[in-house]
DNA sequence: TTGTGTTTTATTGCCTCC
DNA sequence: GGAGGCAATAAAACACAA
């Protein structure tokens, strides 16, 4: 424990020591004791002009001047009755919240200057500057909850706002792709579309292949798997591709049947046309 | 007047800095 | 090791409704 730490609570007056030590001796007192007026003839100039108002209230300095600076009959009360807790009075903490307004830690020569100034001990300036940091901080935390929480509202909102857009957005595409599917179904194009594929087969190579050898090809009635060059797994691996709505945009012409078997096509692949990612993130 | 909640003053213990 | 700051807390003073 610092050496600092010799106050005993205000209920204990009953040892002289402990009283000085509690009460009445600060390291500061003997500048103290000269005289509360202090802050009258020489105070109160560092900061503030206090003159006024003490002027208007009398009983400023009773704080000190009667009950701490008093008389031997004073001091004989400390021995029977506990002291009790004052309040500071409204000037002197108005006071102290200018003075703590420009700046709000206390340096020693400051809190002695204050403590003159008001009439209290150096402790008690520096009691109420410590309380009054905390109190600021106090009202600083709730400041910073209350932006938190506004921006954490507002963030909120938009998020929502976007959640509400993706939806509408996700209801377009599926009006739209009903529709595309519905008008395929009723008009089926008359020219094929030239649509190119680019894809690596089993080796590796480009092939290159379009639309219409892919429809003339299913359309074959015949399908001689000797004359294929289509495995059996590429095969099933075409048919499934070809199950996918993607796949009957691309191939429209297409009905179930065609598909049963693999194709013969010199556009013989082994891939699928469709990303099943990209088709179950858009549903 | 009294019970109760809030504010203010003060203490204690711990920590950091020099 | 002393000085000072801070968090937690006690307790007095105060405000106010019932």
């Amino acid at each position: 424990m610092a050496g600092r730490r010799v106050y005993s609570s205000n209920s204990s007056n009953s040892d002289l020591s402990v009283l000085l030590q509690s009460q009445r001796v600060e390291p500061f007192d003997p500048l103290f004791l000269q005289g509360s007026n202090s802050f009258l003839s020489s105070g109160a100039r560092s900061m503030l002009s206090f003159e006024d108002v003490h002027r208007a209230n009398r009983s400023f300095f009773r704080t000190f001047d009667q009950e701490e600076n008093g008389d031997d009959d004073d001091l004989d009360e400390y021995f029977h009755q506990p002291e009790k807790k004052r309040r500071l009075t409204v000037e002197q903490v108005q006071f102290l919240e200018k003075s703590f307004e420009v700046e709000n830690k206390l340096e020693p020569d400051r809190k002695i200057q204050l403590a003159k100034d008001l009439g209290l001990r150096p402790r008690q300036v520096a009691i109420w500057f410590q309380n009054r940091r905390a109190r600021w901080k106090t009202k600083q935390l709730e400041k910073d909850y209350d932006a938190l929480q506004a921006n954490f509202n507002s963030l909120k909102a938009d998020y929502d706002n976007l959640l509400k857009e993706k939806d509408k957005l996700k209801q377009e595409v599926l009006q739209l792709t009903d529709k595309l599917a519905m008008k395929e179904r009723d008009e089926p194009p008359q020219q094929p579309v030239d649509v190119v594929v680019v894809a690596a087969d089993q080796t590796g190579s480009e092939v290159v292949c379009k639309q219409e050898d892919m429809i003339s090809s299913s359309k074959s009635d015949t399908f001689d798997p000797d004359q294929s060059d289509v495995t059996q797994e590429e095969g099933d691996n075409l048919s499934n591709s070809l199950l996918h709505p993607a796949a009957s945009y691309i191939f429209p012409k297409l009905e179930d049947d065609d598909y049963s078997d693999p194709p013969a096509s010199s556009c013989s692949f082994g891939f699928h046309v469709e990303d099943h990612d990209f088709w179950s993130s858009a549903y």
